[in-house]
DNA sequence: GTCTATAATTTGATAGAC
DNA sequence: GTCTATCAAATTATAGAC
């Protein structure tokens, strides 16, 4: 969100649309009104959509691999990991961006469903890496998996107090 | 997925194409094309796309709680949800309905909303009515998280595995 | 109930002027 | 880089014949 290029405008727009509606719910149309230009201008600089959609996920994925750094221990890692989850909430109101892709994988181009398949992988790598076999072995999934199903759940049931309730829960068993 | 009428095989179709695209990833002809009908046939059977994705979320909603029934233990009512979750993944290898539409919530008609926010409203009661208060107040949150996370992680990672996983890890925290 | 035909709008994408 | 203009295809939805 730090650069004002234009190219940087669009993929703000298309995140703040993707993580609400998914890939299949923005259109160019809508990106360039957003930011005050007309579509064909947009096509300037992402082709097509799905190498705009890959762009996207591949700065979303650098952007949060850098916030969550080389945490020391688990308990550092659930609390970082849980910060980042806990601004998509409290602060976007929106799903995580690969989250939403994650669950639309079948039916997204190849290289947008590859980005959004990295991004979980080096986050599940990350976490195991910080608490390697302690106090199960693959307790990064099941972490991975309620933190990203406590944001679905604050959308469905409108509620974002279900994600501090979740991580508190979470933080109990660990 | 008992009845054969036109009007069922239509909502088979649409619930099929919504739990891998989501909301706004499929269409009338699509689910024409599906069972041999035309897309003004369709509309003969549901007037509008917000109709048809209303009474597929009733429909969803409905032969959910109707195989959960009314477990009487929190093992129980675990080990019942954990399957209906696992079919989701093992058989059918596609995202819970509701969770699609749940993460899609902010781009869905009104009347679709709200019937997918009373599932979770309704599966969240039936947990808690099994486990009152047992071990920790919101652990129905928590679960039900987990499993919506974890199809989600199947998908993004497609690995079916990750769910059994998680089922393993979070049973042993229980 | 299903069809043909069609309307009105939107979609992703391209050509070419400035 | 952004524009106007345009395209071919797809979208939701309706009217009316059979």
């Amino acid at each position: 969100m730090a650069e004002d290029t234009m190219r940087d405008r669009i993929l703000d727009a298309a995140e703040s649309r993707a993580r609400q509606s998914g890939y299949h719910g923005f259109s160019f149309r809508e990106l360039a009104s957003d930011v005050g230009i007309k579509s064909a201008s947009v096509h300037y600089h992402f082709p097509t959509k799905a190498v705009l959609a890959e762009a996207l996920t591949e700065r979303y994925a650098q952007t949060a691999l850098e916030r969550l750094g080389a945490p020391e221990g688990p308990l550092e890692a659930f609390n970082r990991v849980a910060a980042l989850f806990r601004e998509a909430v409290e602060v976007e109101d929106k799903m995580c961006q690969c989250g939403m892709f994650g669950a639309e994988r079948d039916s997204l181009p190849p290289e947008v469903a590859a980005a959004t398949e990295r991004y979980f992988q080096r986050l599940t790598e990350l976490l195991e890496r910080a608490a390697p076999k302690n106090p199960a072995p693959y307790r990064a999934e099941t972490i991975l998996s309620a933190f990203e199903g406590a944001l679905l759940l604050v959308k469905a049931l409108d509620d974002p107090s279900v994600f501090d309730r979740v991580v508190a829960d979470l933080r109990r068993a660990y």
